[in-house]
DNA sequence: CTAAATGTTAAGCC
DNA sequence: GGGCTTAACATTTA
């Protein structure tokens, strides 16, 4: 489960964490250097769109969770060993499972632009829209999954803004009106929060307009449903309301 | 049981 | 090198 709300969901889970001490760490990751672990404090934990970051005084600890990953807080799996494993000092255990995860060295300012993350206050409309005008021939259900551009966008959050900005999966960004792309960009980061705040309810897919949807909300037309772009990923669409430009 | 899925990277091939 | 395709990763759900 994981698009950039629920990597905000995950943070606010260990936030508690903050300042523990660990006392060690393990799991099946071949090229985890675990041993650096040991002994230290979590200083920080932040979020970069589907990055997870815990920040220790000399490195972090980057988690993605892909497609199948997932954590457990005090209650490991039975049947599955975690990739990273952490037991704090005061006994409780938090674990990942599957994922990738990777320690970085340098300083995260100069990895990351925090304004291009769709859930970070200093998220950038502005910048958005230059990187998008940058990429005319783009099509715009590859330029919404683009974490250089919407970090933390994923795929239902593509499908969903689409739909409710009425604009076809398949529209060349240079064709898009300026004023749709702003409007894009706009409900990109609305319906992110949204996502949160459904997530958080339990509530998210019964929020869903378009996507694994068969029939149009707004005027009964058949939903499509097509693999597209880069990753070949799906797309659903109201071919009726939905613009191709 | 099999296939497919909220994702990304690396390798292989023109 | 570029650009495209495929495999790999690993888990849950339909």
């Amino acid at each position: 489960m994981p698009e950039g709300p629920s990597i905000v969901i995950l943070k606010e889970a260990i936030n508690s964490f903050r300042g523990k001490k660990i006392l060690e760490a393990d799991g099946y990751g071949k090229d985890l250097a675990y041993g650096r672990l040991h002994g230290t404090k979590i200083k920080d934990i932040k979020t970069f769109g589907k990055h997870l970051l815990i920040c220790f005084p000399d490195f972090t600890i980057r988690v993605h969770l892909l497609m199948f990953g997932s954590y457990r807080i005090n209650n490991d799996k039975k049947d599955r060993n975690p990739k990273l494993r952490l037991h704090f000092s005061d006994g409780q255990t938090l674990s990942f499972y599957a994922g990738s995860i990777v320690m970085i060295d340098e300083p995260l300012d100069d990895l990351y632009d925090w304004s291009a993350d769709v859930m970070n206050p200093n998220f950038s409309a502005g910048k958005a829209l230059k990187k998008l005008n940058a990429h005319p021939k783009t099509i715009v259900s590859d330029a919404l999954l683009d974490q250089t551009i919407f970090a933390g966008s994923g795929n239902i959050i593509k499908n969903e803004v689409l739909f409710r900005v009425k604009v076809h999966p398949k529209s060349k960004v240079g064709k898009i009106p300026a004023t749709f792309l702003r409007k894009m960009i706009r409900e990109t980061v609305r319906y992110s929060f949204q996502f949160l705040e459904w997530k958080k309810a339990g509530t998210l897919r019964k929020h869903w307009e378009v996507y694994t949807k068969q029939v149009c909300p707004r005027d009964g037309h058949k939903i499509k449903k097509q693999y597209l772009g880069k990753g070949k990923r799906r797309s659903f669409f109201c071919p009726d309301c939905q613009l191709l430009y």
